[in-house]
DNA sequence: GCGACAG
DNA sequence: ATCTTGTCGC
């Protein structure tokens, strides 16, 4: 089998959009949330071919229970270059924010928030352009250096990047892997790692971007 | 200069 | 993200 390389970003647009992060990551706002959570978001997007299908489910705190599903289904524009995700998926997961009769008091994205090379990874980017209260739960960390937690769900790690204490590793579950928790937008560290704890009931990731994940999945037979 | 690199 | 088979544990 051969080495085929992705095609090479072009340089002058990365330099530009590295410039967009810079100026937006100064708007972005680390502070404990002012909010009564009743009813919060999750968002992901799936791929099938050159096209990107965003979900957005809107879920009832604490109960969990699905209030609405709403999606988008578009062809991409952007391919997907590390640390710069939001410029591909959030474009489209605003179309499906759109559709959302109910607009939620939070939204938890799969990927980072503050814990990016430049501050904005794709929580954060979204939280700035909604001006709402956003956090960032990954699988896979992007930058920073940490310690693995203990073995018992509830453990936690700090995660360090230039001497700041961006995110924290969380065990959501027994002897799994642990998952990325970091602040988006009018959010703060210590508030968005006890929701993830807390919304993640039976599996490893928490509620909402576990059910956007799966209905993200689920859709791709419906847009065929 | 050499790796690492969300989804 | 997507491709892709079997396998281990609750």
């Amino acid at each position: 089998m051969y080495y085929r390389p992705q095609p090479p970003a072009d340089p002058e647009l990365i330099r530009s959009l590295t410039e967009r992060q810079k100026e937006m990551s100064q708007q972005v706002i680390i502070q404990k949330p002012d909010f009564t959570l009743r009813t919060l978001a999750g968002c992901d997007s799936s791929f099938i071919g050159e096209n990107i299908l965003s979900v957005f489910v809107l879920l009832r705190y604490p109960e969990l229970d699905i209030l609405e599903i709403q999606y988008n289904y578009v062809p991409v524009e952007m391919p997907y270059v590390p640390g710069f995700l939001a410029f591909r998926e959030a474009p489209n997961l605003l179309k499906a924010y759109e559709k959302l009769e109910t607009k939620p008091d939070l939204i938890m994205v799969d990927g980072h928030g503050i814990s990016h090379p430049r501050r904005l990874g794709i929580a954060s980017y979204l939280g700035v352009l909604l001006q709402k209260p956003t956090m960032g739960v990954a699988k896979k960390i992007l930058v920073g250096k940490y310690e693995l937690p203990a073995p018992e769900k509830g453990s936690l790690t700090p995660i360090f990047h230039r001497d700041e204490h961006i995110a924290n590793t969380l065990r959501t579950k027994d002897k799994v892997k642990p998952v990325f928790v970091s602040p988006g937008h009018l959010m703060d560290l210590e508030t968005a790692t006890r929701l993830a704890l807390e919304t993640a009931r039976k599996h490893k990731l928490p509620e909402p971007t576990r059910l956007a994940d799966h209905y993200a999945e689920e859709l791709k037979k419906e847009v065929r």
